[in-house]
RNA sequence: GGGCUCGUAGUCUAGUUUGGUUAGGAUCCGGGCUUUGGGAGCCUGAGACCCCGGUUCAAAUCCGGGCGGGCCCA
């Protein structure tokens, strides 16, 4: 045998790991173009799982999908100034149509405020046009200069992007934050991750927003992950792209906006936080096979058998695998892809009408009788759901702390810790100088542990 | 942005220091036999020196430049 074939590094290496598992579990793989990955068919069936639930939730909430160009026109993407001031340093450009050099050049969009608002301010005359609430499933190109790594930082990524408006701003907060929301039960009821919710610190926020909310995740190297944000964007865009409408009082008022988006990012915080040293361990909420039949050996009585438990295990997404190596492959291979449930079916299973249950979260067997397997099933899939979410939010629990001086809260970070600190926003750059952690979201209000000045009191760790 | 490393079949690797047989092995893949409860075995077939230039009788090996990967630090 070789060792090659399984996993190589232990997780407690975790960049290595990272990759390894993501190249191994067959998730993705590098393409020829720097930074851009190639998301293979097991990869992309996870994130098909996140966008059927996502997409379901969206249209619940009043949200209807639509389609928006990939190329944004420069005059457009300037329009707004900070918005243009921050992203630029990572747009890429169209300059050229064939062989002709373009008169303006074309933004690959990096997110897609401004083609989209242009049109808005057209499709907006009344008060009675709004909510406007739209949602698009897109990719984004975002020229990143740093390490890039499979699903958590790439120059080409897969996302939504949801984008409102609203007649007043209160219309809007509660939209960035029932949106907000709708992203932490995706994080921690579909993807068994426990999440910090709240508001992001100036420094933080998106170019051009009003504030940003986000969700954040801990890794277990202690650097928190960026999971969803969702923005209230005021009437920054509104104001520049002219999107106005006629209100009851007959009076032209501008719309307040917001902006919310989630991306295959998630695929990668999956991994991250419930992976083990043999490889990926998924959520069955996501899992794109949640049970495999392995038959032992595999010929026709077994696989007969194997298949009418599958039959009687419908609707969950079961394989046989009658591939012809043998168990012990078999077991290694579908452990580092972590799917939620095996069973071994055997002689012994046939003739005892016991079935044999192995749990990839805890790597244990268990005895379930064949005729009570759809409930049982059902069952361990559900414990394994809330086992993998348990474990992560311990672990995010002993790894929140907070600090009451400088010193306190660079030795915590240092210990992989997300700390609670007040710091003014004068003195987040002196935190990131010392110890590599900025400001993740807000916690509350204190005194600033530089200045003893009156100021947020904020989340702080090192992030990806 | 700075530093350190590494590019040999699909994958992992030996060979590079000290230039010189047909570039060796493992795995994977195809065919055949055999086997199946934690990565089985035998036979057989196919498959590689990142690119460009230089030095040399001779380059995977030395030199220069590119391109690409990984790790660490800001």
């Amino acid at each position: 045998m070789s060792k090659e074939l399984g996993m190589t590094h232990k997780k407690s290496d975790l960049s290595e790991w990272y990759v390894e598992v993501v190249r191994k579990a067959d998730l993705a793989e590098y393409s020829p173009v720097e930074g851009c990955i190639i998301i293979k068919p097991y990869g992309y069936a996870i994130w098909e799982r996140i966008y059927e639930w996502l997409n379901e939730r969206i249209k619940e909430t009043g949200h209807k999908n639509v389609y928006f160009p990939l190329l944004i026109p420069e005059r457009l993407l300037k329009k707004e100034a900070e918005h243009f001031e921050g992203f630029t340093p990572e747009v890429a450009w169209v300059t050229h149509g064939g062989k002709k050099k373009l008169n303006e050049r074309l933004a690959i969009r990096p997110t897609s405020e401004t083609i989209m608002y242009t049109t808005f301010s057209k499709w907006i005359r009344s008060y009675k046009d709004l909510p406007l609430k739209v949602n698009q499933w897109a990719n984004i190109v975002r020229w990143e200069t740093k390490m890039t790594k499979p699903f958590l930082r790439g120059r080409e990524f897969l996302w939504q992007e949801g984008h409102t408006a609203h007649r007043t701003n209160e219309d809007a907060d509660e939209e960035v934050e029932k949106m907000l929301n709708v992203y932490k039960e995706l994080a921690e009821d579909v993807l068994a991750i426990p999440v910090l919710a709240g508001k992001k610190t100036d420094s933080e926020k998106f170019a051009g927003a009003l504030y940003t909310m986000s969700i954040e995740g801990l890794m277990p190297d202690g650097k928190a992950l960026q999971m969803g944000t969702s923005h209230n964007l005021g009437q920054h865009f509104s104001k520049v792209f002219d999107i106005k409408f006629s209100d009851e009082d007959e009076k032209k008022k501008h719309v307040w906006q917001t902006s919310w988006g989630v991306s295959t990012r998630l695929i990668g915080a999956v991994v991250m936080v419930h992976g083990d040293d043999k490889g990926l361990v998924l959520p069955p909420k996501v899992a794109p096979i949640q049970v495999v039949i392995v038959p032992i050996p595999s010929n026709e009585r077994t696989v007969e058998e194997a298949q009418k438990l599958a039959d009687a295990l419908h609707p969950l997404r079961v394989e046989i695998d009658e591939r012809e190596r043998t168990p012990g492959f078999k077991f290694n291979d579908w452990e580092l892809r972590g799917v939620p449930v095996r069973i071994e079916l055997g002689e012994r299973e046939i003739e005892s009408g016991e079935l044999t249950i192995f749990r990839r979260d805890t790597r244990e067997r268990a005895k379930l009788l064949s005729k009570d397997a759809k409930e049982g099933i059902e069952r361990i899939l559900d414990e394994i759901q809330s086992n993998l979410f348990d474990r992560a939010r311990k672990f995010l629990e002993s790894r929140m702390d907070v600090a009451k001086s400088v010193d306190e809260l660079v030795e915590k970070i240092n210990e992989g810790k997300i700390v609670r600190a007040a710091v003014c926003p004068e003195h987040e750059s002196k935190v990131k100088e010392l110890c590599g952690a900025t400001p993740r979201i807000i916690s509350g209000r204190g005194k600033c542990i530089f200045c003893g000045k009156d100021c947020n009191e904020v989340w702080f760790a090192k992030t990806y």
